[in-house]
DNA sequence: CCGGGGTTCTCATTGAATGAGAAACGTGTT
DNA sequence: AACACGTTTCTCATTCAATGAGAACCCCGG
């Protein structure tokens, strides 16, 4: 905790501010910036002032602030950024020349599916979906696959919540859900017509890591009608393989005891925090 | 400054952190964190706990930090990775598919080239530009291509110091690259044989805003051997100018009162981009 | 058994971060 | 011109979160 009254430390504070650009809300001015991460105004100038200067915010000419160039750079840095989009990025191309429709790779977090890339065709169906962005596990194709090989807690938890509703499709009973993920488990892919918008259908299936772990979803989004949704599954399957086999060339340079399923000896469960 | 004896912020040292990662080195236990970002063991800690927290690192079984997705999906918000490589991401793929070699898109960061995409050939020269990686301008094509369109002052500014000799090639001669920008702004494009490889060659081409303001590169690597670049350049030059109306278009959306809180009715045009 | 890495925690000190407030600055309205 | 409104920008006394030395702990290899 800072010296804030709010109760929470500088960092926490950064993170808010950037918290405060939405997908589709990419300039924000001080003040508005100040109102969404709920920061006095002064605090929040000194803090975007701050960031700016470091190259993680920029100033545009308005004098509105966007995320900046230096950020994405350190972000590209990330793992899900070299590691499984490398891999996929070529057959994701592949895949995409072969059916032309958009397709797309997503990774959990959390309780969503959070889109790592998507290409997509020109004069296809229309598509919710962007890059960073993310969707409900229920109701996407890609989130569907990840949610039925997401731990049993996971699962409870979702269906524990409100199952938020798009369309007259979109399954929302714990139960139906439950069922497409037991489908999923057992054929090892996931027709959704219609579950976000009536007029598109998402197929996923999942990809798994050099260990047979899956960490990711790749998907395709096509019409409702005038698809053979079986004229896209082997194609997104090989995808899968094809990401799998590159994923295990990828091979991190292996840590000495890699795989330690148990915390090792921590002596008690620490005072909470 | 903080409470530091370094006399930094606490952002300024969480940046530190974040630059520790290269693109090569992922993964950092928190004393290779420490040393990288010159902080004490425990400050180094203690920040990369909280920035554990705040998902904005990772804590791999082995207990080495990794950037987390958390940064990657913030900084998915950035207008680079919006606005330019939205854009020219179709267009990069049909011209990946016709010219079947690396190509690549880059924007001026500093006195360097930022590689913000990249879609590479399967077996095709070696290339060593990574996407989030650098260049130094006077070397890559690309980068010539931006310092061509930059202003004088950083034209100078990158004569002035000392260019990095990686082949025998490399143009480190202030008057050459003058000849060599001199020759792109006539011109149009560049072909750089051998500049940071003996094996590739570099293409480049500007890409233009709605404006005309030249803000991105793009480029291909071919072998030095075998390729004609005169059968390059004109699927560059075409690529460049389907980015260009791309960007023309993507005009920021102008958002309804949306998802905001106070729906107040004032929203007005809010001139340029 | 020891020495050399790493990690984790504690704690007194202190100066950077804080946020109210006011001034300066548009910009549109009366 | 004067006003109202929202923004940006600065100042400044207060204060508490951040700091880092140090020590304990854990793990490994010789």
């Amino acid at each position: 905790m800072a010296n804030s009254s709010s109760g929470d430390s500088v960092l926490g504070r950064a993170l808010r501010v950037f918290d405060a650009f939405e997908l589709d809300k990419p300039a924000l001015t001080a003040s508005e910036i100040a109102r969404r991460a709920c920061l006095p105004v002064a605090t929040a100038y000194r803090l975007t002032c701050e960031l700016a200067e470091l190259g993680l915010l920029e100033r545009a000419v308005d004098g509105r602030f966007r995320v900046g160039v230096r950020l994405w750079e350190i972000a590209a840095r990330a793992q899900v950024a070299r590691g499984l989009r490398e891999a996929a990025m070529p057959v994701l191309e592949d895949l995409h020349a072969a059916v032309k429709e958009h397709v797309q790779l997503g990774v959990l977090e959390g309780r969503e599916v959070l889109f790592i890339e998507r290409l997509s065709a020109r004069n296809a169906v229309i598509n919710v979906t962007q890059i960073g962005g993310r969707l409900p596990v229920h109701a996407s194709s890609a989130g569907l696959v990840l949610l039925a090989h997401a731990s049993a807690e996971l699962q409870t938890e979702v269906l524990a919540g409100p199952l938020r509703r798009y369309t007259p499709d979109t399954p929302v009973q714990p139960r139906n859900v439950r069922r497409i993920i037991a489908g999923i488990k057992q054929q090892g892919y996931v027709v959704c017509p219609g579950y976000i918008h009536a007029d598109a259908m998402g197929i996923a299936v999942p990809v798994r890591d050099a260990c047979g772990e899956v960490v990711a979803a790749i998907g395709a989004v096509v019409p409702v009608r005038g698809t053979q949704p079986m004229n896209v599954v082997p194609a997104l399957l090989t995808a899968s393989r094809g990401i799998s086999r590159a994923l295990g060339a990828t091979a991190d340079p292996q840590p000495r005891g890699a795989v330690d399923p148990q915390p090792r000896g921590r002596r008690e469960p620490t005072a909470a925090v």
